[in-house]
DNA sequence: ATATTTTATCGTAAAAATACGATTAAAAAA
DNA sequence: TTTTTTAATCGTATTTTTACGATAAAATAT
């Protein structure tokens, strides 16, 4: 008995991509990494991972997965890592996100009550 | 030695309930449930369950996931059950989103490059 | 009254995510 | 040159998510 194969292929494109990026920002510490790189610009790793209740390995984790999104985009910069936001990659996932929910949400909708 | 514990509630509630709203739209099936019902205002579960390439228990287990940030919601209708967004709750969200990222980025960001 | 339709829930298998200590690698400081 | 600092990666334990068959519950249809 095969169980628990991944779906996500049968699905499009557009609706995998916005899902990973959903995903990317879907944890409290990587909203919290976002939050100081928006406000500081640009930031040092070490910075980040004194202020987040969480230890060095995890903090590189969960920096990982925003830059596989390209959330984030990071520099070497001598023994360290500079860190900022790609707000390129970040405007078009709110423009694709956007997009997608554009829908009838000014409907006086009173279904499903 | 105890490891992977919960650090959730280690960060900010604001912080905690923007990640949980992206978690949930976090998956291509959630994104596509989401557009089905962004454009046709209600679906009964069925039409999701037919038009998905998933099994029905899986897409029941999505829509609870949905409805748990209440970011839909449903009613019963004879042995169907009728479902819509519930678009205050996701302007919310929205609202949320683009609050905590107004940050610097209209700067010319030209770090980490 | 019985059968069917519809959907939620239960049980469970498999996969992915989360978390951290230990180690590695590479630059800087001593 | 050796030591220290910084951060990525490895290994691994635990938890959560994903997926589905089977079952249950509740209304409709026969």
């Amino acid at each position: 008995m095969q169980m628990s194969i991944d779906k996500s292929s049968e699905f499009t494109q557009a609706e995998q991509d916005l899902a990973a990026f959903a995903k990317a920002i879907g944890h409290p510490a990587r909203i919290a990494i976002l939050k100081i790189l928006a406000t500081k610009n640009a930031c040092i790793c070490g910075e980040i991972v004194n202020v987040l209740p969480l230890a060095q390995a995890t903090v590189s984790q969960h920096l990982k997965a925003l830059k596989e999104v390209g959330l984030i985009q990071g520099a070497i910069d001598g023994p360290k890592s500079c860190y900022c936001i790609n707000w390129v990659t970040f405007n078009n996932f709110k423009t694709q996100f956007n997009t997608v929910f554009s829908g009838i949400e000014n409907s006086n909708n009173t279904c499903c009550q």
